[in-house]
DNA sequence: GACTTTTTTTACCATAGGGTAAATTTTCAA
DNA sequence: TTGAAAATTTACCCTATGGTAAAAAAAGTC
């Protein structure tokens, strides 16, 4: 139904995945997506946590009139799911995109408890992410509960600058939960 | 700076929560908080992860201009803490406040780490309620993204009876993100 | 049961953002 | 470099929700 996307700690950087899962004699999976891909599709299974390694990626669902709605984008070091999916079994709804080319670690549940078990640092980074994933989602409806949809585009631009970088304005205006017609005025606005 | 509520899920129960205790040693603490009274305040620490034995509580945080936003209702057998404090250590910016009478376990941070090393039950309920509060926020700002407030209001009140029970409607306004003028016109319109 | 306080509704006008559609600008490919 | 496609902006009018304030209804208190 939902999805996770973690900004990776100081432990779950590639280096320590990748030390980590040799140690343990895991191979995780290589996985690389060209520019424009959606390399996982709603109405599929996700059967990986994704650490990008190199790339941007967008995530994006369809509503019921059948448009894109970005609910997330996700950096290099960064790691994402489809809870629902990954962790629960449903198929998934979200669209997982590559903005640019992107290569990426796939982990798979069984290398997840594998790290989990034998290496403490690695547990709590994993229980770590899952907190800053939830209170960064609290964040954000809290934003949208308090501040205006231009309020919440300046605050976008000046904390996530890649993201006006990598992505199209359509993506940020629906991830912002506005039109893009919306969002063009408050440019203008802004500019006046 | 924001809140955790999980609904409890088959293992975190009353009983288990004690039983294990009492296995470990652990004494929790109990609480009660009378009809409308704030037992956790903003700006003080959050030392507790609370278990809601009986009773309702209602979580809201005050927006630049002093009003209450409710963030969050929880009811019997739900746990709720506020992560930024209880986890990260910073002042909390979320009140808690009892609409009735309530009791309620409190937990430690040694005492969930007690638990979650020495039942490996606990500890796969505690992330599972991680998991789960993650996917209902995501699930959250999805449905504010793509329904109107008409909808979400008749969603709310066929999946969660039991808050219009006990919370005001100016609570359940803020929760669904408009004013307690439009929740009221949105219920006239709704009647005709 | 009358008084007070709290909660909820109503009214009126203002405003942010949506719907549709077209114009413009930018990007990309031949 | 030019033409086509994609992205972005603009325009016009519409609708949902907000701001302010008052009225009505409900709940609590003596």
């Amino acid at each position: 139904m939902v999805l996770i996307m973690f900004q990776s700690d100081q432990f779950l950087s590639k280096e320590n995945l990748l030390e980590w899962s040799s140690e343990l004699d895991l191979t995780l999976k290589s996985i690389t997506a060209a520019k424009n891909e959606v390399f996982l599709e709603h109405k599929q299974k996700c059967h990986y946590f994704y650490f990008i390694s190199k790339g941007f990626i967008r995530l994006y669902y369809l509503d019921l009139e059948g448009r894109e709605i970005t609910h997330w984008f996700s950096a290099e070091n960064m790691m994402i799911t489809s809870p629902f999916s990954f962790f629960k079994g449903e198929t998934n709804i979200i669209n997982f995109q590559a903005l640019e080319e992107t290569s990426m670690l796939g982990l798979t549940k069984a290398h997840i408890n594998a790290l989990r078990e034998h290496h403490p640092r690695a547990n709590e980074a994993f229980q770590n992410l899952f907190l800053e994933f939830a209170m960064s989602l609290s964040r954000r409806i809290m934003s949208i509960h308090t501040e205006t949809a231009e309020y919440r585009y300046l605050k976008l631009l000046e904390q996530h600058p890649l993201i006006f970088q990598k992505a199209k304005l359509a993506h940020i205006a629906s991830y912002l939960g506005i039109k893009q017609q919306s969002l063009s005025r408050i440019r203008k606005n802004l500019i006046h």
